[in-house]
DNA sequence: TTCTATGCAAATAGTTTGCACTAAA
DNA sequence: TTTAGTGCAAACTATTTGCATAGAA
């Protein structure tokens, strides 16, 4: 049996956070479980067996990230990835190709305190950190 | 005597690096230098006196990353800023009114090193790092 | 049956490109 | 006088919004 995802697992998960659970839902779910990493808006519609309209992807992202079940993450210029909002981690992109790799790691914690300190602010809350290089197939 | 830009310098600093110096690129220049922070391509044009046209200010931008004196950060969606190549560091931007505060602090040195590993890139190059949370005057 | 979610079309926002014209070197 | 830079109009891309309809609860 293959580590594949459950879908009456997806559904109820949806149910859980208080959404309703649409076969578009549960398939831009299973899309975002099954990915190693962050996925684009538009891989989405090209992914769906049956159509799948945009406007709705993008829709179903926000709900999700509203859920808690999803973060995005602001890459390249202007594009949006989504990601399944599991342990809190960073990216290493390639710079070339543009193939994303996970890093689970973290920054030391007590930083944010620290920041804190330095930008004056009244509270830190979150932060994002993405590293780039070239990865192996690209580094030639 | 205050702390102006001098515009000879930036004329000078311009041509230093191989592009020539117009009237846009001055007060482009001027605008980075001045600003505490980084800067919205938009405020570029409100900025200037005289006309200034969008499609020159995003050329511009470009030009001067090109030439290594000033670096583009990603912040919210889609949206690009700018500000000048001074010493590498972070920024700390208020979820709220969206100010922004320098961090002057950067990850320990080593990291990349580190990230290199757990990525598995062939090299890190580079890294993007900022903190969100909520300034003094939005914490009411 | 009720109310949220979807799909389509159209609108926005930020950014880029083509091309003739201006001005720095 | 040569060549890089500018401005305008138009094209593009990613994303958002309005509204009638479909479908989950």
């Amino acid at each position: 049996m293959k580590a594949q995802v459950a879908h009456d697992d997806l559904v109820d998960m949806l149910r859980r956070v208080g959404i309703r659970a649409t076969r578009q839902r549960v398939a831009l779910l299973t899309i975002l479980a099954r990915a190693q990493g962050p996925v684009a808006v538009e891989e989405i519609t090209r992914a769906g067996r049956q159509a799948f309209d945009l406007t709705t992807a993008y829709r179903t992202f926000d709900a999700f990230v509203l859920a808690g079940i999803a973060r995005r993450i602001e890459l390249a210029q202007g594009r949006a990835l989504y990601e399944l909002a599991t342990e809190h981690h960073h990216h290493a992109v390639c710079t070339t190709c543009g193939t994303i790799a996970d890093i689970d790691a973290c920054l030391p914690r007590g930083i944010d305190a620290r920041v804190k300190k330095l930008s004056g602010f009244a509270s830190i809350d979150d932060h994002s950190l993405e590293f780039f290089g070239t990865c192996t197939s690209c580094a030639t």
